[in-house]
DNA sequence: GTCTATACCAGGATAGAC
DNA sequence: GTCTATCCTGGTATAGAC
């Protein structure tokens, strides 16, 4: 049984991973010391131990709520109706993720990470599973209303499409925080031309 | 005036540098110490820090060489006669890159290092631009041969294009490296059928 | 639970001999 | 130029008081 509430634990500790978040943006994970954490949050040392185990463990929280908070923005475009082809969908999409995420910086940083350390990359791997799963539910309707195909063979189609989607919006958010002189609407509008509408 | 030949030098840097790589991809730029490179190298630390100033000049050695070595081998698909179609070209694109890169694990780490790291991005920007540039010459020539465009028109749609041939390109390294259950053929073949052929 | 002060250590970089 | 031994900083995590 917890000594405070768990409200009060849980508050707690999304304000410190809040904090963690802007040094990371700046910083990154590495470079970026808990002496920052804890001037960035105003919380003590020992305020910050008592949420977080390690800092490993702010980073794991920060890599988990990142996407979460705001994906439902990005999710609303493929749920409209009426359904919107293909190459309407991915710009609106990738902007409503954008705002859920912010810069998309930390998340460049995440996959880097993700490649040497599992946990990381077990919650980066979750929230690609996770847009995928978005863009073939999305697909597999799409397709099957268009062409009237059978679920199965619709299913089939998106499974196989919608990993391209993702990549070409992995693509997007890479060229975006790394390419200063990259022209994201050009990308926006080059993507949909490939696209069927 | 160098004390010894530049060739023993530069070979030397190489050597350090390829075993700094092998550290790299299994323990990632943080995570690897110095002693790490020195036991994999076989060096002492005189000895590597005759040749390198810091870490990390070493991990933008690593950077600078990790895909100048073998790029021709990619670059050999876009100038073939008669000129493959686009459809036809990303997939042995991609693999003849993947051959030269080896694991596209420390690219994508190098990814996320770059937000951080100014040399460091500077560095995989240049890739990136070397790589865009070399669709772009491939689909201007393309594009002039396939619908008789003006060298002008041609040069337009390539540079508006080229990106997001990149772009699928990095999501299908970067999903490559991360997701254990990533069928890259199938992304391969997908994504040639929403370009031309 | 939270504060300040600090123990403790990993690991990058250097010193000095050869 | 290269070796071994070592210095020393930066930074995580804890101790002990409140």
């Amino acid at each position: 049984m917890p000594k405070v509430s768990d409200e009060y634990r849980q508050a707690k500790r999304r304000e410190i991973a809040r904090a963690a978040l802007r040094v990371f943006e700046r910083k990154g994970f590495h470079a970026a010391s808990m002496a920052d954490i804890i001037h960035e949050s105003g919380a003590s040392a020992g305020a910050i131990y008592g949420s977080f185990k390690s800092k490993n463990e702010i980073v794991l929280e920060v890599a988990n709520t990142l996407v979460d908070e705001k994906i439902a923005d990005a999710q609303a475009f493929l749920t409209l109706d009426p359904m919107p082809a293909p190459g309407e969908i991915v710009g609106p999409f990738l902007r409503g993720m954008l705002r859920g995420v912010g810069k998309p910086d930390v998340l460049v940083q995440l996959w880097g990470e993700a490649v040497t350390d599992d946990d990381v990359r077990v919650i980066t791997v979750k929230i690609m599973h996770r847009i995928t799963g978005m863009y073939e539910d999305y697909l597999a309707a799409w397709h099957a209303e268009q062409h009237g195909l059978s679920p199965a063979d619709a299913a089939a189609i998106a499974h196989r499409q919608a990993p391209l989607f993702v990549g070409a919006s992995q693509g997007y958010l890479l060229q975006l925080a790394l390419r200063s002189d990259f022209d994201d609407e050009a990308y926006l509008t080059g993507l949909a031309e490939f696209l069927p509408r």
